[in-house]
RNA sequence: GGUGCCGUGCCCAAGUGGCCUAAGGGGUCGGUCUGCAAAACCGUUAUUCGGCGGUUCGAAUCCGCCCGGCACCUCCA
């Protein structure tokens, strides 16, 4: 087997180059997760999803992966803390928030999220990380890492708290180009802290006894930076330097800028290899803010009817570096699709049952569009074209009457795609069990309308048949005669 | 004010110097099938890529200006 080469877009060094791992065939990779303040909404989910396509792509030509994507559970703050910590923490502010108060404490409040969070992540259908480490569960390493980077000189304690001396890190701004001298230019409101050195320097511990999430450090009680959590994870699971590290654009700077300087002046080393970001994602032509209230999460469009295979499938629709529009429109035509996947698998499933003798009409074919699929992943994530080269083989498959060995065909070109996009079904069919929100006796009183109007039809009455159709439908319920003069419903 | 990204048919969205007289999906319209529907299948739908100039034998793709949208600029994926 030839070696495939993985392309991907490199945000350090801004173009699209192969993925290369330090162990040939394992790919280490960090992936930043959310903070669990609140749902984890579709524009976060884009992002988790980029990272999902990568680990998927890797394994598909054979990598061994170990993906770490963790779970901020400290709060750190809402505003600038720059000068005196007035910044509200998130956490807090969520725990005094409305939904808030079925809380009794932030910690219940991060659990609760992080459930939530781990829920959605399944119903979205992507691939489990191997660790989900927690910052909580780092604080100790994070202690020791700003102990050890005073030691070294990069860091320096204030009366507030402790903090990284970005002139003493050169490289610092290589990532988002906001170098020293660019960060001068630009003149924007910042609160000026005096005690700190530059007012570029980062937070690597907070001092504040108030704080509702306080650890006891040797500069007294308080909580760590954000940006040291990432660093001090990515390392314990993954060693001194990474081969990739993934997060949404928004966390090129500060925060993945800063993690370069700590994890870098700590080690000596280069800390990662490859970096990734996924655009922002928008709705219905928009920004998702809170001023605009359009944030959009996978239980709110589930309650309103949606699949979230179709969810899934509208966020990898676009390309991950461009900015993606999500509409309702959207949705309903990623819906359509996944259908024409369903529609598929089940075919395939029917003649494996049933399947007449005969050659394979469809093997070549099917072979060469999941190539061509695989092609369009490992060419930075191209997955319209993966989708596309998909939904063709679909085609191909629901098109012909299958035999046994095309079936069979059939059968592993759906399960590489559903492998490589996660689109086709989910893995443990957790999908909907249609919480038959028909009752047995409602069952019972349709599969009696049903036998009623193939008897009218039997007579060729068409208008009682026609009625019998349109009560049901009054209920939501559709029929559809099939080719073989069986009928089936389902309600919607 | 600084930095970066983007603008492709009715909608979503690939393509980033010649294989583009521009993928794929949705929708539209026409057809096959079916009592009629639905589904499925076949065909149709951009001489054109925000505007204006320029470079080139050749541009949606490169350059300039303009218009429009987005992101980051110290803790929002």
């Amino acid at each position: 087997m030839t070696e495939k080469q993985f392309r991907l877009y490199d945000s350090l060094s801004r173009k699209v180059k192969p993925l290369i791992t330090a162990e040939p065939g394992h790919l280490r990779f960090y992936t930043c997760g959310p903070t669990v303040y609140s749902y984890a909404h579709i524009g976060n989910f884009r992002s988790f999803l980029s990272a999902d396509l990568v680990v998927r792509t890797a394994l598909a030509i054979g990598w061994k992966v170990t993906w770490v994507s963790n779970i901020t559970d400290v709060g750190h703050l809402t505003d600038d803390d720059i000068a005196d910590a007035t910044g509200e923490d998130k956490m807090e502010k969520a725990l005094r928030s409305k939904e808030g108060e079925q809380f009794h404490n932030v910690w219940e409040l991060a659990e609760y999220y992080e459930a939530a969070y781990r829920e959605d992540w399944k119903l979205l259908n992507l691939v489990e990380p191997d660790v989900r480490p927690k910052a909580t569960q780092h604080v100790r390493e994070q202690i020791l890492a700003a102990e050890e980077l005073i030691e070294k000189g990069f860091a320096y304690e204030t009366p507030t708290g402790v903090y990284f001396s970005v002139d003493k890190f050169p490289g610092y701004g290589k990532l988002s180009g906001n170098t020293q001298e660019s960060l001068r230019k630009g003149v924007r409101d910042v609160v000026l802290d005096e005690n700190k050195k530059d007012q570029s320097d980062f937070a690597i511990w907070k001092k504040d006894d108030k704080h509702l999430m306080q650890w006891f450090s040797p500069y007294g009680w308080g909580f760590p930076g954000w940006h040291i959590e990432c660093s001090v994870m990515a390392r314990a699971y993954l060693g001194d330097t990474i081969d990739l590290h993934s997060g949404g654009e928004d966390n090129k700077f500060p925060h993945h800028e800063c993690e370069i300087a700590q994890s870098e002046s700590l080690t000596g080393k280069p800390f990662c290899e490859h970096w990734s970001h996924t655009a922002f994602l928008q709705v219905n032509g928009q920004k998702m803010s809170k001023s605009l209230g359009n944030f959009y999460y996978v239980r709110g469009l589930m309650a309103k009817g949606a699949d979230p295979l179709a969810i899934r499938f509208a966020l990898i629709s676009g390309v991950y570096r461009k900015n993606l529009n999500f509409t309702d429109q959207g949705l309903e035509d990623a819906k359509t699709n996944i259908d024409r996947f369903r529609r598929a698998d089940i075919a395939v499933a029917e003649a494996l049952e049933s399947g007449s003798n005969g050659a394979d009409t469809v093997g070549a074919e099917l072979e060469d569009l999941y190539g061509q699929a695989l092609d369009a992943m490992l060419s930075d994530l191209n997955t319209p074209i993966a989708i596309s080269k998909a939904l063709e083989g679909a085609k191909i498959i629901t098109r012909e009457t299958l035999s046994l060995e095309s079936a069979k065909s059939g059968e592993r070109f759906l399960n590489l795609v559903n492998d490589l996009l996660g689109i086709v079904r989910h893995p443990e069919d957790m999908v909907m069990v249609e919480e038959s929100k028909t009752s047995t006796a409602d069952e019972a009183r349709i599969l009696e309308r049903i036998e009623a109007r193939k008897a009218a039809k039997v007579a060729k009455d068409w208008g009682l048949a026609d009625s019998i159709r349109q009560e049901l439908l009054n209920e939501s319920i559709v029929l559809t005669d099939n080719s073989d003069g069986s009928v089936s419903w389902s309600s919607t």
